[in-house]
DNA sequence: AGCACGCCGACT
DNA sequence: GTCGGCGTGCTC
């Protein structure tokens, strides 16, 4: 009887094998009930064998293998494979995880017949009814029967978007003669095809350098600003390979920008099916979005970093938009790079990868210098012939703080209400460590060993490197300039949203984080009352940065963006940088031409030199620079071990145990075990210990063999896992 | 991850 | 005597 190899959702790195009397090759990657212990679980065949070293007595027989579906195709579980040995996690960890919900059940999947999509059209019966006919309590009827009378033609999917159970109420109201079906054919009029635009002459060089290699593989550096038109791009891209009959991919970072991209990519590509596969579809969705791509049905496959994983049985482009940002690697469990992935699997298929940016991360910029990557540049802005936004730096110690708000910046907030234009006012309020910073020349304490910045421990006056563990005492005063008055540096920003207030009251404020829009559609609201003018001034952090367009904004104010300046994270300016950058590109981009202004102590500082002049370029050097002296990477490569358990002695011990069970050649380098930045998460005290190399491979190999002693240590007080290419610190 | 086994202390 | 605490080890 054939043996199948079994790949389980447990935490050890295993393959478990079966017997099954019916299994053949071609179930390789097919779905698997399996008894397992007292429990019964699903796992997936990856291989299939004649024999086993496991003893006869400990065999046992799968119960059934799910043959509704297809299977894995054999490169996506050499995609797992890779991914597994390369972040060190379970094989069957990374194939479950990467499954939608219902595929993990241990049940067979239902397979709905596709939607046909078809519309439905309000009858003259139906135009008469009152809404007030329908119960108030039917609160879905009601709304379906007002976006009838609005418009008087609906897809299903439109139906589906007022309510996904609203398709419920079609079959009464076609009996009662208020409805009629329309076949799917008379949809296309129903959806305007929006013409191409025009392309500038370097969006053309872009779509022609990447259609003419689409066969073979290239990873892409699309780099262009904000409103560059790096969207048009993609869809000229796209449209070859549609014509290919194949793929695309398109990654995008976590954010609330999905629907908009989609709306782009929907009217552009009305007739191809597209499917979207992000954290806010249900089971049901995700499934059903999984399954078009995986039968090839769906031709492009828009999604977040999970989105990765999905099988693709024609793949012909892989796109990763925004290929900086922090949010396409995972920061818990299996901890992936989602665009290290992307270019892997293009690798594999010996297709086309576009990384897009306007700011690319320091690793894809250095792999774009040396030649790796090919560099695609957009300079001029697409839309509209909009201009940069003009950026002036207004230097705080000249200049009165009241509240966290200067006198130039509110004079500037005053005009602008004055012209009617809406501003925002971005506050950059990450929590970082306290660094020691000399207020009058700008010093701060660095790590000799790996000029890092030193943490500020108040209570016992001491200056720890969280790279290395170095320690040492504060200095009395500035070696650089003499100065005593050394402080811990990083303020609180919660004054300023009142500050604004008090001082604009006629202004209508609206605050946007992750609390004012945790509220299901509270953040669509929000956009919708940006959009109708209802709102003067933006407060906001982060969540603002990225995507929208707003078209009356004419103004940015960022406050307390020097914290990052002097951040102890080596990626601080970076990702201040990117940040800013993308800030600054929400002003003034249609008729209005932008202003942004920028609070700061540091005034000369290259950052914001860099940024008055939006030269990224510059910028990316000199930090480059930086990073190859300091030994940082793209200049080595790093992993980290974590550790947590209820008290850090714990995990320090165990990572000092860890240590010296290592044997690492001379090119790999392990760090002393050091506290987490945010040494206690969810009651947990979190300690790390750095390992680097300058060579990839030996950190691999070194990584393999240490992960195995590491395990035989078994400590079950301390939970432990290796994070390669760690982000955050 | 679950779950069982097993070896110790505090109870009706 | 036994109930249950969680440290240890296994799951094909």
């Amino acid at each position: 009887m054939p043996i199948i190899r079994v790949a389980i959702n447990v935490p050890v790195d295993t393959l478990f094998d079966y017997l099954a009397e019916d299994a053949s090759p071609n179930d390789i990657g097919l779905r698997v009930s399996v008894p397992f212990g007292k429990k019964k679980m699903i796992g997936v065949i990856v291989a299939i064998s004649a024999s086993t070293s496991i003893d006869a007595e400990k065999l046992k027989t799968a119960y059934c293998i799910f043959r509704e579906t297809k299977p894995l195709p054999a490169s996506l579980l050499e995609l797992f494979q890779f991914c597994s040995q390369y972040y060190h996690h379970p094989l069957g960890m990374v194939i479950l995880n990467s499954l939608p919900a219902k595929m993990r059940h241990n049940k067979t999947i239902q397979i709905k017949k596709p939607a046909s999509d078809q519309s439905f059209e309000l009858t003259p019966i139906g135009k008469q009814i009152d809404v007030a006919v329908i119960p108030a309590r039917n609160r879905v009827a009601r709304r379906l029967l007002s976006a009838f009378l609005q418009t008087p033609l609906l897809t299903e999917t439109q139906i589906k978007q007022i309510s996904p159970r609203a398709n419920q109420w079609l079959p009464q109201w076609i009996q009662q003669g208020w409805i009629t079906v329309k076949p799917a054919s008379a949809k296309t009029t129903a959806t305007a095809v929006t013409s191409p635009p025009v392309l500038t002459t370097d969006q053309e060089a872009a779509v022609q350098a990447i259609t003419s290699h689409l066969k073979k593989f290239n990873c892409w550096l699309l780099h262009g600003v904000t409103g560059s038109g790096k969207t048009e791009v993609y869809l000229r891209t796209i449209e070859s390979v549609l014509k290919q009959g194949k793929q695309t991919l398109v990654l995008i970072p976590e954010i609330s920008l999905t629907p908009q991209l989609e709306t782009i990519f929907r009217s552009r590509f009305a007739a191809t099916p597209m499917v979207s596969l992000h954290s806010g579809l249900n089971d049901t969705e995700r499934l059903s979005g999984w399954l078009q791509a995986q039968s090839g049905v769906a031709k492009i496959i828009l999604g977040t970093r999970l989105a990765v994983f999905t099988p693709l049985p024609n793949l012909g482009l892989i796109i990763v938009d925004e290929e900086q940002d922090s949010s396409f690697k995972q920061q818990d469990g299996l901890r992936y790079s989602a665009r290290d992935m992307a270019i892997f699997r293009a690798r594999q298929h010996s297709i086309a990868v576009i990384l897009g940016s306007a700011t690319p991360s320091l690793e894809s910029y250095h792999n774009a210098l040396s030649g790796r990557y090919h560099t695609l540049r957009l300079q001029s802005r697409a839309i509209r012939n909009a201009v940069l936004p003009q950026i002036h730096l207004i230097d705080t110690r000249t200049s009165k703080i009241q509240d966290g708000l200067t006198e130039p910046l509110i004079q500037a907030i005053h005009q602008c209400l004055i012209d009617k234009n809406q501003c925002l006012i971005f506050i950059n309020r990450r929590g970082y460590a306290p660094v020691l910073l000399c207020k009058s020349c700008g010093w701060s304490a660095v790590c000799q060993r790996c000029s890092s910045r030193l943490v500020v421990h108040l209570r016992d006056k001491q200056l720890s490197c969280h790279h290395c563990g170095h320690q040492e005492s504060f200095p009395r005063a500035c070696p650089q300039c003499g100065n005593q008055d050394l402080a811990p540096f990083g303020q609180g920003t919660q004054r300023v949203e009142e500050a604004l207030a008090a001082s604009f009251p006629a202004a209508r404020i609206l605050r946007i984080d992750r609390d004012s829009t945790r509220r299901k559609y509270a953040w669509r609201d929000m956009l919708q009352a940006i959009h109708k003018q209802q709102v003067d001034i933006l407060v906001g952090t982060q969540l603002l940065s990225k995507g929208h367009d707003f078209p009356n904004l004419s103004l940015v104010g960022i406050l307390n963006a020097d914290s990052s300046l002097y951040s102890t994270d080596f990626r601080a300016s970076e990702r201040l940088f990117a940040q800013l950058m993308q800030v600054a590109g929400r002003a003034g981009r249609a008729q209005i031409a932008g202003t942004v202004l920028i609070q700061t102590e540091f005034p000369s500082h290259p950052l914001y030199q860099a940024l008055q002049h939006h030269d990224y370029d510059g910028l990316a050097h000199i930090l480059l620079t930086e990073r190859k002296t300091a030994e940082f990477p793209p200049y080595v490569f790093q992993a980290l071990l974590r550790g947590e358990a209820h008290h850090l002695n714990q995990v320090l011990d165990f990572l000092n145990q860890a240590r010296k069970l290592a044997k690492p050649p001379k090119t790999v380098e392990l760090f002393d075990p050091v506290p987490a930045q945010m040494h206690r998460l969810k009651g947990l005290e979190r300690a790390q210990l750095l390992i680097q190399s300058t060579s990839r491979k030996q950190l691999q190999d070194f990584l393999t063999k240490w992960w195995m002693q590491i395990q035989v240590l078994t400590n079950h007080k301390v939970r432990w896992m290796l994070d390669v290419d760690p982000l955050e610190f």
